[in-house]
DNA sequence: CCGCAGCCTCCCCT
DNA sequence: AAGGGGAGGCTGC
């Protein structure tokens, strides 16, 4: 495929390499891979979009058959003054563990993704590994998406999804995750404008209202709404957020509920960014 | 309200 | 070399 020129995407960039990898292909999205150029190619909504770091710029270009605008793109990363905003108000000055995290990962942001993409790849993410999602992921857009480009497709819309039979979803080796899959795609095409609603809610009554739908538990609608809808205050636990915490705070003996609340508590508004931070260090630290 | 097994599939380990 | 344990959870008992 052909594509645009390479553009500038304006002043010099917080990324460096290793946090515009882990925040396009360290867990909140799993459709970006990076390419024998060192450039990272992904993704979303109809959107395919190829990215590199050139002489401290962020540098873009997209299909010319498929273009896509930098205000689109610009939104897909965040990048504008929220996201240092919201570091700032963190508490890194009074918690050294949070500090060391951020120290490590300069750049790393919030991806704000299209909502019902992002709950489709967390739906898939029960007990696997980011490359099985991914791989998911990938087998979902192929076999059930639109072609962008030849050989790039979107992730199918919840509607596209409504009638493809559980045996179908298995075929993309879902395993057990394929009622879920199946079962969201009915309750939603039940109730028209369900996720726009949920969107748009306050992010307790958001992410009451993710839970009603089946193979959706309090992490998964925390990521789906952190990565997805722009709701800074969700705070995912996964185990490995579970393992630091309740190694660094004390929080031994907590359920997963428990902690999500103290973390919601313990970092403020802008939680979810802190979880972050917490994340891709905990994971590196294990590598 | 809490704790626990089971679930697809793949991978790593012995 | 075949077989058990566990992986970025959720559900139902």
């Amino acid at each position: 495929m052909t594509f645009t020129p390479w553009r500038s995407l304006g002043k010099k960039t917080s990324f460096t390499e290793h946090s515009l990898a882990e925040t396009l292909d360290g867990g909140q999205s799993f459709r970006w891979n990076q390419t024998d150029t060192g450039s990272l190619l992904g993704v979303w909504a109809r959107n395919c979009v190829e990215l590199r770091l050139h002489s401290g710029r962020l540098e873009w270009r997209s299909p010319t058959q498929a273009p896509v605008s930098k205000e689109e793109l610009e939104r897909y990363l965040g990048l504008d003054g929220l996201h240092d905003q919201a570091c700032d108000a963190l508490p890194w000055r009074s918690d050294p563990l949070l500090a060391t995290a951020m120290q490590r990962f300069p750049g790393l942001r919030l991806l704000r993704q299209p909502f019902g993409e992002t709950l489709f790849g967390f739906l898939l993410s029960a007990v696997k590994s980011i490359p099985q999602i991914k791989e998911g992921c990938e087998r979902a857009a192929a076999s059930f998406g639109e072609e962008i480009v030849p050989g790039v497709w979107a992730m199918p819309d919840w509607e596209d999804l409504v009638d493809i039979s559980e045996e179908e979803l298995r075929a993309c080796k879902f395993g057990y995750r394929a009622k879920y899959v199946w079962g969201t795609a009915r309750f939603l095409s039940e109730r028209p404008g369900y996720l726009a609603q949920a969107e748009a809610a306050s992010y307790e009554d958001a992410r009451a209202m993710l839970m009603q739908l089946p193979g959706v538990g309090g992490k998964v609608a925390d990521c789906a709404l952190l990565f997805g809808a722009g709701k800074w205050e969700a705070f995912p636990v996964d185990t490995w957020i579970a393992k630091v915490m309740n190694a660094s705070y004390g929080l031994a003996g907590m359920s997963l509920d428990q902690v999500a609340h103290f973390g919601r508590v313990h970092f403020g508004s802008h939680a979810g960014l802190a979880q972050q931070f917490l994340f891709s260090a905990a994971r590196r630290d294990a590598d």
